[in-house]
DNA sequence: GACCAGGCACATC
DNA sequence: GATGTGCATGGT
């Protein structure tokens, strides 16, 4: 098991060499919450351009997904990929916070963590990934958003996690940093910036920022 | 023309 | 409870 002073130090140099990412793109937490949904198994590009359609047909609002047409709300998401099945996400996302929270985010922020995350989770298309990108990067909330890169990154360098579900990688992350929904929004966003900049085309990690770290 | 991308639900064994 | 498969688009 890796020292919590590895994993912040780990944190400082990523950030030395990346800077800051600025996650999560977006005008507003709702499109942000969308965006978590539209995000997945798909690449950034497509996703904005399925917001750009949102926006232009002003469907990105709680009460404008839950009572457009499916038809129109497939066609707008379309470039994302899986559009059947994400429309279907969106409309019993957005149901939900307007019946739970009045459509306010604000509101909705000011839930406990804990009870907002089950209930995330007990809605069809939103798994801990996706619930937790929302309470992180949507509502601000002190949650560790686990990867398929941050599993394969830390993995590749030596971490051993003893039940290697997505909570028991969360659990790792969670008690060996400090509580800082900053620190986690960064440190997430880092991983994957990594990822994709060095892992993929350097598998020898030839000038990755974590050469020859062994955690 | 494969292969992949900021997952998840569901079937089957 | 572990493993496999469908979902679908756009870029490399």
């Amino acid at each position: 098991m890796i020292k919590s002073k590895n994993l912040l130090k780990i944190y400082k140099i990523l950030f030395k060499e990346f800077g800051p990412q600025d996650w999560w793109p977006g005008d507003s937490p709702f499109e942000v919450m969308v965006g978590a949904v539209l995000t997945q198994n798909t690449n950034w590009n497509n996703v904005s351009l399925a917001i750009a359609n949102l926006k232009k047909e002003r469907l990105l609002t709680p009460q404008g997904i839950v009572s457009a047409d499916k038809r129109k709300l497939m066609a707008a998401i379309r470039p994302s990929g899986f559009f059947n099945k994400k429309a279907a996400y969106l409309k019993g996302l957005s149901r939900y916070v307007l019946e739970r929270f009045d459509g306010d985010l604000r509101k909705m922020s000011r839930a406990e963590t804990a009870v907002l995350r089950n209930e995330l989770l007990d809605i069809k298309g939103l798994g801990p990934e996706t619930a937790d990108s929302i309470l992180l990067y949507a509502l601000n909330k002190p949650v560790f958003v686990i990867d398929a890169y941050t599993r394969r990154i830390f993995g590749r360098h030596g971490v051993k996690i003893k039940d290697p579900d997505y909570s028991g990688w969360q659990r790792y992350f969670e008690s060996n940093l400090p509580k800082d929904a900053g620190l986690f929004n960064e440190y997430h966003a880092l991983i994957v910036r990594l990822a994709k900049e060095r892992c993929r085309k350097k598998p020898d990690c030839q000038g990755c920022p974590l050469e020859g770290m062994s955690l």
